[in-house]
DNA sequence: CGTAATTCCTCTAGTGACTAGAGCTTCAAG
DNA sequence: CTTGAAGCTCTAGTCACTAGAGGAATTACG
């Protein structure tokens, strides 16, 4: 049986998360001590790795909510679990694109000056004018 | 003279982000009309384009209110504006390596499941399991 | 067994960057 | 001059946490 903090320091994941995951409905209520304090099993580290794992591939609790209802479950619901993971899959896709394009102009315009500052500042010129850019970013 | 709606339709920012930015101090105060509407100009117009450009390549608006302060500004004291916009290229890139990693996990994740349904769901499993990760993904 | 340090509890409120809605007023077109 | 769109202020909600207050329980040590 594991404490809250001992739970944290095994998941990596901070005591008022699991607290807030809980309140959520993304953690089972566990059980607690005479003293009313959590105590956890391993079921409970599974379910919290869990969740971590899912929010670091960038799903909203939301979608972790639903990928959790249907632990365990088989047959057509399961479709679900791959709309999610597929939808995810095609946002990243479309972010990662859209930040390379970012990151080659910021990089133009972190070189626009000549770091003389005798003049006004070409790299606030920069950030100011969309149209300088030469694809388009505004996705 | 552009009333609020105008501006809005013009950049693309919605009318209740633009008296937010205000409201934050990144946009002038505007000059009303006698009935206490928002009449702005030409530069209301281009401030409001600097800030959504700012923001487009990922600035925080605290960032962003430190370029405003430093429009017109020369000398020494445009390093700030080198040192933010460097310093948000680098986080971009750490950020899209990140994301890189993770799409090429949801992918493994999409495909994990022959489509069948018969069993317990691999798609799930994979959420579940950071072990079946190739690559380190928890940066 | 006593006490001190640490961990735990609940609750509220704050973050960032908006977004939504209520309830009212003003503006522009016909 | 009326009507409907667009404007106003203000509050509250979103998401995923994070921080702090004020107090109770647990653990470690002597």
């Amino acid at each position: 049986m594991l404490s809250i903090g001992q739970l944290s320091a095994r998941t990596g994941v901070k005591v008022p998360t699991i607290r807030f995951y809980e309140q959520k409905g993304l953690m089972p209520v566990p059980d607690r001590t005479a003293g009313n304090q959590r105590r956890y099993c391993q079921s409970a580290l599974n379910r919290l790795a869990f969740i971590r794992h899912a929010r670091d591939l960038g799903l909203p609790l939301k979608d972790v909510a639903a990928l959790i209802s249907l632990e365990g479950a088989t047959g057509p619901a399961l479709e679900r679990a791959h709309d999610i993971a597929r939808n995810q899959k095609s946002r990243l896709r479309a972010r990662i694109s859209k930040l390379q394009a970012l990151e080659c102009e910021l990089g133009r315009i972190a070189t626009a000056c000549d770091g003389q500052h005798d003049h006004v500042c070409a790299v606030l010129h920069a950030f100011g004018d969309h149209t300088i850019c030469e694809g388009e970013h505004h996705v």
